[in-house]
DNA sequence: TTGAGTTATGGTAACGTTCCCATATTGACT
DNA sequence: AGTCAATATGGGAACGTTACCATAACTCAA
């Protein structure tokens, strides 16, 4: 009468098999010697009793909670919400779980982020790094992972990310393939994951003898409107030096066909858009954005993985690169070939 | 020496102040009587060795984890990915922290997932409830705030949900408004969502002598491409019933969207299109999507805040039903006066 | 001064595991 | 037969809290 309400715990099962509770937690944890027909004894005594391990207590004893954190900007940002949906699923596969926090890009609400995922004693986690003072990272012994582009600033930690120079030179070549030698760029703000992309672009053309200064560009900031409006400024140019555009993300791309559609011009018949992330929303848009998909969800499981691995002890710090794979839907369109002879 | 490399304790924080564990505990908790002098010392005394409280002990001992627990279809669908943030930040704010999981609509899937936050040691849950069979949830001591429309299946439990019968009247009303009396309907698979949909539809004709019947209406799955589909069935029939447009999600609007312009049609000079969701990318579409919003970071909020309530130990089972909003964009105009006239 | 009532504190037993050490039991080899 | 290793099991002691009961100190009235 006494354990009628409470759940059952060890004791009632090693009561129940009629072995001591060592025994059982040997038997639960599948290790160890233990003779077979006690192993199979305790089993179905516990499933009889309809016995679950108590995780509280297995995690204050062994230290290890089978909790992981995740910080990234946004969830609700479609770029992020791969990420964070690929993570989710891994760790459920491998039976963690998943604590998710947005930064809104805010360095301190990071910060906080982190201790709050400390507090909560989680085993590691992962992160899109936003500040440049993370040493609470390094410093103790809490296991991370970083992600994004950003990661290349903390070379002692982990990272995965998506291999951008290569996303850009499939880019390159397909615009090229299609007839754009020289696009004009939309880029972001000025942070490592534009830096990166401007390598890629100038390492691009040196290559091919083009000169990259004179690549016409206008910067925005990630976000649909901004693509917008520096699609705009891009058309105030001499129209027949506009006729492709690359943008360094989707949500711009697609703020530029606004933009394009605004001016009076068909896209991809007056002017070609390419994209990059390969965010569903994408596919929504008239025509389709041809885009450049990054690996989001494989990403997010990677670095779960990773994260896991780490835990598990595995001391060496790597650098996953993703590759980038090219989405042909209907904004990019061969330059007409009298078009293209009268230019060139 | 023998802590030197341990995380401190409260012991190790009782020793520093010079009192027994006890009064750190009761300092910690701030609760009970304890000399304000004690107080202060055992703060300076903590603060000192940077200590942290064990969150595994205290919910050992305690029976409460602060971990909250989040069964949803898909955070990578934008209609879901707004309720884990609004989720997401309140549980952060309550210092409390959310697991979220998918479940892809599919129901064993989801009472996998179920059992997995039970063995998680979560304090509660907030589920989206797909299976039918939810017995889990209603027998155990188990807390639990259900959301979205397919909750008012179980009116044992606490629920959030969004006001479909406002949201489609404001829809239909505004419609009315500019002009369009029987708008035709795009509406989703038949669930309870659905009905509900359908219900206020009715509900609205027959308060305005309209009926029913007579509103030309194909079925989709909430999906861009469904939406599409149906739009194109709807396009094929007699062309001047087809003017006005209202899909019971945006995803399928978008479709209609698409399948209005593939069929050389232009939104919303020929036909107008009325969305309801309120996703993120509706805003990105040409024209922008109007659509009823409904208040999904706010309705995520609000869920863990009930269910933070319940596990505080209110017993009652309340049914939250939130307000939508109109947000009008551009795929939606005024019936041009002429052609009215000529129809009406 | 004594007793009751309050306030501040300490000690100990949980919570349900895992980890480590001790001890039986067995089989095999000298 | 006796020693040794290997295998199988049991019995505590942790892990770091909180809950509960006991007790000391102090206040105030009789």
């Amino acid at each position: 009468m006494s354990r009628r309400k409470r759940a059952p715990t060890i004791l009632d099962v090693a009561e129940a098999a009629g072995v001591s509770k060592s025994t059982v937690a040997r038997v639960l944890s599948n290790s160890e010697s233990v003779d077979e027909k006690t192993r199979e004894r305790v089993h179905r005594a516990s499933k009889r009793l309809g016995y679950e391990r108590n995780r509280l207590a297995q995690a204050l004893r062994s230290g290890r909670t089978g909790l992981l954190g995740m910080v990234i900007p946004d969830v609700s940002n479609p770029s992020w919400a791969d990420v964070a949906r690929g993570a989710q699923d891994a760790a459920s596969r491998e039976n963690a779980s998943l604590i998710v926090l947005n930064s809104d890009w805010n360095p301190e609400q990071e910060v906080r982020h982190i201790s709050a995922l400390r507090q909560a004693c989680v085993d590691g986690a992962i992160i899109n790094p936003i500040s440049d003072r993370l040493d609470s990272l390094t410093k103790a012994d809490f296991h991370a992972v970083l992600i994004g582009s950003e990661s290349e600033r903390f070379p002692g930690l982990s990272s995965v990310g998506s291999d951008i120079p290569q996303g850009v030179s499939i880019g390159l070549e397909y615009l090229a393939h299609v007839g754009f030698t020289r696009p004009a760029l939309i880029i972001g703000e000025p942070r490592l994951a534009r830096t990166k992309f401007m390598r890629a672009v100038v390492d691009h053309c040196v290559a091919r003898d083009i000169d990259p200064a004179t690549l016409e560009m206008e910067e925005g900031a990630y976000t649909v409107e901004s693509g917008k409006a520096a699609m705009h400024r891009l058309l105030e140019r001499p129209r027949d030096r506009i006729n492709c555009v690359f943008a360094a993300n989707d949500l711009m791309a697609i703020g530029a066909l606004l933009a394009v559609r605004e001016a009076g011009l068909r896209c991809p018949e007056d002017i070609s858009i390419l994209g990059f992330d390969g965010i569903g929303p994408s596919a929504y848009s008239d025509p389709g954005l041809t885009t450049i998909r990054k690996p989001s969800q494989e990403l997010g499981a990677l670095a779960v993985k990773q994260l896991l691995a780490s835990i598990d002890g595995n001391r060496e710090t790597v650098h996953h690169l993703m590759s980038c794979t090219l989405i042909e839907r209907g904004s990019v369109s061969a330059r007409r070939p009298q078009l293209a002879r009268m230019r060139g």
